[in-house]
DNA sequence: ACCTATTTTTAGACAAGTCTAAATATTTTA
DNA sequence: TAAAATATTTAGACTTGTCTAAAAATAGGT
């Protein structure tokens, strides 16, 4: 099955808005996450369903079959080894790499990904944190454990970003938090749910927005 | 300026057909070059000419403008580049890399090219000998000489392939040619033009198909 | 110079992916 | 449960890049 990079793209969506929400997607969510409009969805979901990569009733919402979630995780798995790429070997920033793992992710191979991945040594999880799929398409994902549910005098490790917008992700590098940062809680406010931490750096207060966002493990 | 894949391809086709050839390119040939019909040759040419690309007057065949050629060349210059990652990074043999790079050549980025490059440690050649341009478009040509009007006695390396086919690449490699190889010309059959050449593993008879296809340097 | 063969262009059509505007279905609210 | 608000689908149009068939221009041969 050859398919368009704008056919990948919606089934990538698709899979993301099924994750992050409960399973059914609705026109207007894939609309806004693909910047078109609910009618261009709705026209390129019954092609999808034509080709049994979708599950779709008529106003009911869309689902991936699973050949659909078969390839999405695949370009799922092709996004994640290039922004790797990009970080690793051609020393990008993790806010520069999004835009151009949204082309790389649709290179057409048999073998090239495989390659890469060899290549990168098997790298688990993207510069952002989030989990590599292997070549069969089996995928770890993160334990839910956000740093605003850690208790005060607890210490853990960043491992994820959940909003991994560009913004975000400058200004964690401004308060010098990354990957494997070490954050001690020392006191929570009840008022707002911010949070007084310790870095390796020294001590910030962080909002509930942001702690809300560190995917973190206990150490 | 922002090009569609399909315009890069034609100017790209349109730049190594007036280099092959003399300078206008003919509307057949690049139909056949691209393999579309000539008509739909026609249409893109106006495209392109609208976008002051190439220079065109009806029936006169076309050439680019100076802004046409430097976009074709940096088209190459990615071509060439992703061709030596392909192979000195992901270990893929010569005769592989050609349709990924015609893919990866499309990448949109004002950066990742000046990185890959960096990363590859400014290559000059590419997988084929091809020269590989500068960031600012500047290209060293082969010198034009073939092993085939190498004289009797006279030893030389093999610099380039003319004709970069997958068959023609494997051919060499079964012949355990490479760049880089040394070879030296024993004698010559007035006959059918053939070669007897003395490699680094023996002696063999090559086609005058090939001498002509293979460009040396003296030593 | 004229007729013929070839090349190139035009005209009209089609598929993919998108849009706007209008129609229809669903959900919310009262 | 009926009206109002919202979401979704349909209808019709447009752009890009392609094609086939037909018309027009050029190039060659005598
Ligand atoms: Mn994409
Ligand atoms: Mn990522
Ligand atoms: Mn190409
Ligand atoms: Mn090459």
């Amino acid at each position: 099955m050859l398919l368009s990079q704008t056919e990948e793209n919606y089934l990538k969506a698709i899979y993301s808005l099924a994750y992050a929400n409960s399973n059914k997607v609705s026109t207007t969510l894939i609309s806004a996450a693909l910047k078109t409009k609910a009618s261009s969805v709705t026209d390129m979901i019954k092609k999808l369903a034509d080709k049994d990569l979708v599950h779709y009733k008529k106003y009911q919402g869309v689902s991936l079959t699973e050949v659909g979630q078969k390839i999405a995780v695949e370009i799922v798995r092709k996004h994640r080894l290039w922004e790797v790429f990009l970080v690793n070997k051609l020393n990008y920033n993790w806010d520069e790499v999004h835009e151009l793992a949204e082309q790389l992710e649709h290179i057409k191979s048999e073998t090239l990904i495989d390659k890469l991945e060899a290549f990168l040594e098997f790298p688990k999880h993207d510069p952002h944190g989030d989990p590599i799929p292997d070549k069969n398409g089996n995928i770890e994902h993160h334990k839910n454990m956000m740093l605003s549910s850690v208790e005060n005098g607890e210490s853990c490790v960043v491992i994820g970003i959940k909003d991994s917008s560009d913004p975000f992700l400058k200004f964690l590098d401004k308060l010098q938090i990354q990957l494997g940062s070490n954050l001690k809680v020392v006191s929570k406010e009840s008022f707002d749910n911010s949070m007084l931490i310790e870095t390796a750096t020294g001590s910030i207060s962080i909002s509930n927005q942001i702690s809300k966002n560190l995917f973190v493990k206990k150490i």
